[in-house]
DNA sequence: GGAAAAGTGGGGAAAAGTGGGGTAAAATCA
DNA sequence: TGATTTTACCCCACTTTTCCCCACTTTTCC
């Protein structure tokens, strides 16, 4: 499970490090697509082949289908960890998530999520705006 | 069970000690999340993990359930207690809670809430300004 | 009152994060 | 095809943070 939220840096050859507390769930490796949101995604390679199967069996006869498993295919990479932990974030989901420089790295259970610093406070304030039906929601699934 | 209510402080190295009353309860391991009016939860990891089971479950496809999901899951940690028995908070659930120096911790049956103590002052003055209507609300639960 | 437990503070080694050099591979272009 | 530029990747080095451990103070309880 990952969780927790980290800030990093992405530096001038474009390699994020991977927060340690998310390295040894992902054992060497990962997988990094578009996420929705205009952030970025790591799957486990077990997690990502789980969705990859679901997203590729979608029925191919619908256009809006075609286009999801297309863009879902075309942003997805297979990143190795570096020796000190980092990956290399290809250009496309860097301008994707709109990647410059300072980054924000949230766990969500299944997947790690990767923000620019930037867009996660815009993304924040906006959420601030309507934090009564997100309270709400909260409550139906305390213990 | 958590009771009662202690006080304590956060050092430099964003250390806490978890009251000793509530250690054996935890086994040497917690989970910190956010909780309710800016205050901390402190969970043991059976009771988290069934709320993350529930809320694992939620549909992605929904753009409300992926903010749930990620605020919660991004503002939970696994924090582990050291040799005397104090656990860290990260920077991202200090300035939730506004946590700076003094704490109040108190025991709410099946979690621990961390309060800045500040904060708690000003929600149990707010709190007296209300009380008369507050009683009139617990009526309805035969309380 | 005294011993034990709890709370608090801090030093120091280890780990994590960050930056950059150098070489090999790949891509580009004439 | 060969020369040049660009990109990738393996290292090394430095800074910052984390965490384990020890020590002292305060509180609790007999």
């Amino acid at each position: 499970m990952f969780l927790g939220t980290y800030t990093n840096k992405i530096d001038d050859k474009n390699r994020m490090a991977v927060p340690a507390k998310f390295r040894d769930q992902l054992g060497g490796k990962c997988m990094l697509t578009k996420g929705f949101d205009e952030c970025l995604y790591i799957y486990t390679m077990e997690d990502f082949e789980k969705m990859a199967e679901k997203i590729a069996a979608l029925p191919q006869s619908d256009a809006d289908f075609r286009e999801f498993i297309r863009d879902f295919f075309g942003n997805s990479e297979l990143c190795e960890l570096d020796g000190q932990g980092r990956i290399k974030i290809p250009q496309n989901l860097r301008e994707y998530a709109h990647i410059t420089k300072d980054l924000v790295t949230t766990g969500a259970m299944n997947k790690v999520e990767i923000w620019s610093a930037e867009t996660k406070a815009d993304f924040d304030l906006a959420k601030k705006m309507k934090d009564v039906r997100f309270t709400d929601k909260l409550r139906e699934f305390s213990i």
